[in-house]
DNA sequence: TGATTATATAAGTAAATCCGTATATATTTA
DNA sequence: TAAATATATACGGATTTACTTATATAATCA
């Protein structure tokens, strides 16, 4: 079954509790690397690292802005992934606590 | 967040076809092991290995009939599973394919 | 009880995965 | 143009993972 495939190669990206946090933050809105580098409190090759794997799958787009690169959901025409973003909690409180030094 | 890690662990056991597809399969009815090594032609104990690890997370039960041990599913109080599991395909034509010695 | 069938567990291996350090590339600013 | 900032990539090590083979346990049947 290839659609069980596909399905699991995505649920399997979702299965990383650092990736499914990005997701859950750019439930929001858009970021960029060093507000998810602040948020997830990890290294800046890591976050790099796991936002190229959610874009080579398609979860998210980036879109340049000068120095910055803001990462965003592209789950549109995704119904189960969209599904399960539903169920995650939204992490707005926390963005909303972060310096917004990128402008 | 702990929501959210638990999230990730319970979608990185769906992340692995062979264990999606054993959900798929378990969707349509409850199986015994027999049925799934068939159904997924593996091995005997790497079905086992698979079920076990969703059973360790809750997501199916088994019972014990005589000689058999059939897996169902267990999903009922976990809404985000249920959920992914109404976007995999029915696998009820290869399930009634199987030829039932297992009885 | 001994053989057979169903399932689980153990142990080993190859591959995948995550993350850290180091470095490269791109953009802006002085 | 040089320095600073933001991001990406390369590489290596430690851990995890999926699978295989071999063996153990449990239930049934002759």
């Amino acid at each position: 079954m290839e659609q069980i495939n596909e399905m699991a190669e995505n649920l399997k990206l979702l299965g990383d509790k650092t990736r499914l946090t990005m997701m859950a933050l750019l439930k929001d809105r858009a970021l960029c690397v060093c507000d998810i580098v602040e948020l997830l409190e990890t290294s800046q090759p890591n976050a790099s690292q796991h936002l190229r794997k959610l874009k080579a799958a398609g979860l998210v787009n980036e879109t340049r802005k000068g120095q910055w690169i803001y990462y965003s959901l592209n789950v549109e025409d995704k119904p189960y992934i969209q599904a399960i973003m539903g169920y995650l909690p939204s992490l707005k409180e926390k963005i909303d606590q972060i310096k917004n030094d990128c402008d």
